[in-house]
DNA sequence: ATAAAAAGGACCTTTTCGGTCTTATTGACA
DNA sequence: TGTCAATAAGACCGAAAAGGTCCTTTTTAT
């Protein structure tokens, strides 16, 4: 189907949420999956393996939870759902050199190889800093439409 | 997982190879799935429903079998990979406007619409005439080298 | 000690993938 | 007219991945 998973977006959706935070807040699991509508169970195991891929620190014990372990700017869309999803290949033959016998004949080949540079390029530019920035511009255009 | 379905992949290669012979020529399932080493019968299914998309032209009865239907310069891949798999659309709150409650909020939204639209339009500019082209360029490449 | 949190892992259901197989049709040709 | 070579149609299937749930253990603040 060629989708992202969801496993991806719930993630992303969790980390901006920290990125949303004063920084060195601990929040909890509980109040993040009710405020992003991600089922609970779900997005405290996805945590757990972003905090394992080392994008988040976590707080055992009581008012413990999580926090970005890094700086919001440098963490992009790209790494965290290379996190998720594993290493992006389009297709089969762009895993590894070799795989496919036909390389060196196969024109659609350099196609996928400049369509997924391209697309991972673009991914790889956009960092939390700048999604929580402009998560706070149009969080301010709603409040303002709304007066 | 994040990959084009082999189906897809498939669909391409087999639609290339019809590229690649004399325009109108008509050629069988068997030789096809021999060549582009693609399981016979899958094909059979895959050219059915390209058929059906009216991408390809088939014959029956002896001496029957696929040739393009359209001019080679008239098909992009994204047409293809479409037709295997549907709209693409890599995001669940791509698909329609007002799918995701958070529309007017999120930020990553834009993102993924920007990365969408800037994949598709790569996937659009590329024609199996143009594959074609290349994929002769490539194997005459091999050819002199192998002198 | 208690309780509040995450960590870890077993388990589960549904959907999608990547096919195969069987049974029609169709049509060229002897 | 019968036969055979080809696609059409669609039922069916096993394996894998998606998208979770649930239960037990560990940590730690109070
Ligand atoms: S089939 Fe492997 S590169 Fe085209
Ligand atoms: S969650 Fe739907 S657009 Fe971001």
């Amino acid at each position: 189907m060629f989708r992202l998973s969801r496993g991806s977006e719930y993630a992303i959706r969790g980390m901006l949420h920290l990125a949303l935070q004063p920084q060195g807040k601990i929040s909890f699991i509980d109040e993040i999956s009710a405020a992003q509508k991600v089922p609970r169970a779900y997005l405290a195991k996805i945590f757990q393996t972003l905090t394992k891929k080392g994008f988040l620190r976590s707080v055992r014990g009581p008012g413990g939870g999580f926090a970005l372990r890094k700086d919001p700017a440098e963490i992009t869309l790209l790494d965290v759902i290379e996190a998720m999803e594993g290493e992006i290949s389009l297709n089969e033959c762009l895993i590894h050199a070799g795989y496919c016998e036909m390389d060196s004949i196969c024109p659609v080949h350099d196609i996928w190889r400049e369509a997924q540079a391209r697309f991972l390029e673009f991914l790889s530019e956009c960092d939390f800093s700048k999604l929580a920035e402009s998560a706070r511009l149009k969080a301010k255009r709603v409040k303002d439409a709304a007066k």
